[in-house]
DNA sequence: TAAATTAATCGTAATATTGCGATATAAAGA
DNA sequence: TCTTTATATCGCAATATTACGATTAATTTA
């Protein structure tokens, strides 16, 4: 298989496990701070800040930029990518949702 | 390869990552919600609630386990899941700083 | 126009993930 | 003890992910 069953979960479950995997790589995870991090959004540069391949940052570029998380616009040469506040801001509340609706009252377990 | 290159990145970004992967399926997401919200703990009615086999509910509780999400006591004959409390909090900080850390700001991209 | 720069894409190898049928394990009840 | 119930594990097939060398595409500069 290696396929997911969409089909029998809500389409909120979905999109939110998308952008979760979109985050869930230590490469992607580093890329996003950095891109915070550096308010001038940052470019291609990420290649010698991480220590990857330019194929690989590309690639993962490519998968958050997928999953909505960042943009990039064409800055001369180069690419100029930053986070998409709009994706951004649905992610925090999905997640929001999520974490927030655990009270540590149980004491089941 | 289908190796993550993990030497490379900060133990905090590689932590992050692990519990973001073990969030980033629906499945995983549903089963999360239906542990929080059934306060009781569920047991093996997830196979009834979400339309999966036996056996893949059981790789999903059990990789949700190895991330800390989730922790599992014996109750006769069905086992009683929870929510990890030490670690669903540590998600939310892990989380919150990342998530946080972008200001709306920025008029770059 | 030619060379340089930057980033995407192609192709490929290694490994991981997903899903499930079949089977094993372990505790509870008859 | 034998059966039932609840989960875990094994093994497999299909697909996805990760990483990168080689190459291509697009833009700027000489």
């Amino acid at each position: 298989m290696g396929l997911t069953k969409t089909e029998i979960f809500t389409a909120e479950q979905n999109r939110l496990s998308v952008m979760l995997k979109a985050m869930a790589h230590p490469a992607r995870i580093a890329i996003l701070q950095q891109i915070i991090k550096s308010n001038t959004c940052i470019c291609g540069n990420l290649v010698d800040e991480l220590g990857l391949a330019q194929p690989t940052i590309s690639q993962h570029l490519k998968e958050l930029k997928n999953a909505g998380l960042i943009q990039g616009t064409i800055e001369g040469v180069s690419i100029c990518y930053c986070i998409n506040p709009t994706v951004w801001s649905e992610l925090q509340t999905g997640l929001g949702m999520l974490l927030g609706s655990y009270k540590d009252i149980q004491t089941c377990c």
